[in-house]
DNA sequence: AGCACGCCGACT
DNA sequence: GTCGGCGTGCTC
């Protein structure tokens, strides 16, 4: 008698064991997906092991099998497990992740010409003696393209294949036109959720070796041989995926590369933070691409003690940036203002009794946009048109608070009536520095410190990133109005000297112990009764607390962010650990335990 | 996650 | 007496 151990994409951990009816014996593999009843639902099943013995009494039989072969290869197989170990969800959600959704859905697959995963991977050890003398390389510049080519003709001069993943569809794109003109091939494209994804996604597995270009879930391609994988921009938080796994399309290319034995290339105009410490410790290499463009100056201007200071409203700019554009003006040069944010207010309150008008479902300020003339919730997409009277009081007007890029226009346009807006003056949001073949003469970044006062510990970075973006987009002169001039960031951009931002990033971070120094984990717990789920939490930080074990280190109990969304109430209680294995584990088992009824509990590896 | 089971209050 | 709300625990 044959039974196969199998998983689901369910949150439940498994694996079950199923008795294999005769006749199929010979048949399943693992890694095949199944047919079975599953708490009498007919549920598709993932294959993850074959044995002639079991402990289960009651076992039911197995349906069907779906697949004659595996649905992934042996090094994907192995990618799933990892995965579910690093993000704390169960193998059958991280093998799901993996795959298109027709696939998870059911839908017969051809078969790949791989050959099935083993039981016990030892492809592991096999190859990874192969994978240390190919640390990961980290691409430093603005014009990567021409590197990525390099990399993938030796790819593809290897008879390896490359996959190549962008931060969005625009630079996917350059990338495949780069890939057609520079190679003559064409890069398959894979999106989730689109009708033919399992249609290339079987195309890809014919392949003996292809390229592929995409988007964060194309890291799971399934390409044969496997030899280069390419993360452009790896910082952006677009790799992150918002749902269940939490996985980071970065650190799953870092194993993904580490068991196929494959080069792994990251390609930024900047570095992290991150990659700078990996780089002092020897774990990465670098590759700086020089710019062609001089440096310009970068002046910063402390916004605090800016003349033209009018006490009830503070300028939006400057004396000595409005002189600055003067004299730009005067020379027939080009203004371009940053300011990071778009539409005309923010928020938009009664006159009367000064209440801000808040989304219905998530309680958060609506946003006023300008062009089609409503309010429009951040969070959940809610729209209304913005009413004439407020809804709160019945007395007041509605009116508009804080700026944006068009209320930085309309002022501009004012103090420079002879200057053409969008030709000699240009007021654009931060999306201008994925724009590196714009030039000007002048540059002015306005309001920057909301961005540098997040409550992110990555907020510094991100703006370091960002300046140095618009930097590019001119060799003569920067000003950067702020109330904070003194910050590392500044100086470090000033002095065209980033290697000191990043060493004074990380000495903060290791001083408040922050990644690459230690991990953080989510537990965020939610439900359609906020007191519920309230207690819940707290019942769930002092268990917690009270057993947790070596470095696990309880940090804080907080409402979520936003405390309400979609009808559910949120609470989230933040960890720090060393070892996220470690710590995972001792979650998942603390969890399971003690369940909460009402209350959906996710966890969140290295949440962004 | 989703569902059955079971315990307690309210009601034809 | 029985209907049904929700809390608890299980799924091979």
């Amino acid at each position: 008698m044959l039974y196969a151990k199998v998983v689901l994409g369910l949150p439940v951990e498994g694996p079950f064991d199923y008795r294999l009816p005769a006749g199929m014996e010979d048949k399943a593999v693992i890694g095949a997906r199944a047919w079975v009843n599953f708490r009498n639902k007919k549920e598709v099943a993932y294959i993850v092991g074959l044995s002639d013995k079991t402990e289960i009494k009651k076992l039911k039989e197995l349906i069907s099998l779906i697949d004659s072969a595996p649905v992934l290869d042996q090094p994907l197989f192995l990618l799933t497990k990892k995965l579910a170990q690093y993000y704390c969800c169960s193998w059958g959600e991280a093998i799901e992740a993996a795959l298109p959704q027709d696939l998870r859905k059911g839908k017969t697959a051809a078969p790949g010409r791989n050959i099935p995963p083993k039981e016990e991977g030892d492809l592991l050890a096999g190859e990874s003696s192969a994978s240390k003398e190919k640390l990961p390389l980290f691409i430093q510049g603005f014009d990567r393209i021409p590197v990525y080519l390099r990399e993938i003709k030796q790819a593809l001069a290897d008879k390896q294949s490359a996959v190549i993943l962008g931060n969005n569809t625009a630079s996917v794109e350059r990338i495949k036109e780069a890939i057609a003109s520079g190679t003559g091939r064409e890069a398959f494209s894979s999106f989730r959720k689109q009708p033919e994804e399992s249609a290339i996604w079987e195309k890809i597995r014919e392949q003996d070796y292809c390229l592929v270009a995409g988007t964060r879930s194309s890291i799971f391609a399934p390409v044969n041989n496997l030899g280069l994988i390419i993360i452009d921009e790896p910082q952006d938080q677009v790799y992150k995926q918002e749902q269940v796994p939490h996985y980071h399309a970065r650190e799953v290319a870092g194993m993904r590369a580490q068991i196929q034995g494959a080069k792994l290339l990251l390609g930024s105009h900047c570095l992290s933070a991150e990659s700078f410490y990996f780089l002092q410790k020897g774990q990465l290499r670098l590759e700086t691409i020089p710019s062609p463009a001089a440096y310009p100056q970068v002046k910063v201007i402390d916004s605090r003690r800016t003349p033209y200071a009018d006490r009830k409203n503070k300028p939006l700019f400057s004396k000595f940036l409005l002189d600055a554009i003067q004299t730009c003006l005067d020379e027939k040069g080009k203004v371009l203002l940053v300011i990071n944010r778009k539409g005309f207010a923010t928020t938009a309150a009664c006159h009367n009794c000064g209440k801000a008008l808040k989304c219905p479902r998530c309680n958060i300020n609506l946003v006023f946009h300008f062009d089609d003339n409503k309010l429009k919730c951040h969070h959940c997409n809610f729209k209304m048109p913005v009413p004439k009277i407020c809804p709160e009081c019945r007395a007041g007007y509605i009116k508009y608070f804080g700026l944006g890029a068009e209320k930085v226009e309309s002022e501009l346009a004012r103090i420079f009536p002879l200057a053409r807006m969008g030709t000699d003056i240009t007021v654009a949001t931060n999306a201008v520095a994925n724009r590196p073949e714009l030039r000007f003469d002048l540059i002015g970044v306005l309001d920057i410190d909301a961005a540098l006062n997040r409550v992110d510990f990555r907020a510094a970075e991100k703006v370091f990133s960002l300046l140095s973006g618009i930097i590019n987009l001119t060799e003569k002169k920067v000003i950067i109005q702020s109330a904070n001039p003194t910050h590392h960031c500044f100086s470090a951009l000033a002095g065209n000297k980033p290697e000191l931002f990043f060493k004074e990033e990380l000495r903060n971070r290791k001083q408040l112990q922050f990644f690459p120094f230690k991990h953080m984990i989510m537990v965020k717990l939610r439900g359609p009764d906020q007191d519920k789920v309230k207690r819940a939490s707290q019942d769930l930080f002092v268990k917690l607390n009270k057993i947790k074990t070596g470095s696990l280190k309880l940090l804080s109990l907080n409402p979520g962010l936003p405390a309400k969304l979609r009808g559910n109430y949120y609470y989230q209680i933040l960890l720090r650990c060393s070892n996220v294995e470690k710590a995972g584990h001792f979650l998942k088992l603390h969890l399971k335990e003690g369940h909460l009824s009402g209350i959906i509990v996710t966890i969140d590896v290295d949440p962004v």
